[in-house]
DNA sequence: TGGGGTACCCACCTCGGGGTGAGTAGCATC
DNA sequence: GATGCTACTCACCCCGAGGTGGGTACCCCA
């Protein structure tokens, strides 16, 4: 287990602090979360997730695809077809994060 | 456990998402892991997280302490003599955040 | 001929997270 | 008398996350 200590220090770095960011930002946090049991298509998250625009919908899939963490499928097809999925990487931090979604939650209701 | 789609329905929550970017945001991080071990006067956090200006520092454990994480104790002698520390919810907080900020410092250095 | 569907791009705006710097009370020390 | 320490408050600024609305290529179907 490594110290507290060390991890503050580290946090500091700007790469680490990005990611976190990415992961845990407004709409990442629910494409994530939306991916975690099976690809979808760009449609099919724009249904699932209400409230999202295509903008930061787009956005947040070409942050994540950038941090390696979900797999962008394009098919050259009329009308387009794109499948997106989690990477292993993906499963990881969706794996992590869902937990303290889930606490934050619990917090809020109770 | 819950299936992914309750999980990102409820996270449109506004309060949910707000306590999760508190825990998450850029000094909240910090705080956390400093007082995870032990409490801590307001003048050692400040030397202990590198860069922190006075004013992010003071509304970090402002909105930490309105969220029921830090517990503030302040002694009425001269000079101001104030400790912080974490809360029963404060420390499931930081052991949720602490694997997610090691995972991605991780990433980042693979 | 033209309207619709898919998966985008682009320009513009707003709002709040985060940063900088100055000020403040009270005592202690020089 | 002045300066310093602690734990703040207050005023102002900047930039980027996030939102809004329009455009676009390509083909299909009516």
């Amino acid at each position: 287990m490594t110290a507290a200590r060390d991890l503050q220090l580290d946090t500091a770095c700007p790469d680490t602090r990005a990611l976190v960011e990415h992961v845990t930002s407004k709409w990442g946090v629910l494409v994530l979360l939306a991916l975690r049991d099976r690809t979808m298509r760009w449609s099919e998250l724009k249904r699932e997730i209400a409230g999202v625009s295509e903008k930061m919908l787009i956005q947040s899939l070409q942050t994540l695809e950038a941090d390696g963490l979900v797999l962008r499928t394009a098919r050259p097809v009329v009308p387009p077809h794109v499948d997106y999925s989690l990477t292993d990487a993906g499963h990881e931090a969706v794996d992590l994060l869902a937990p303290l979604v889930f606490w934050a939650q619990q917090q809020v209701q109770g």
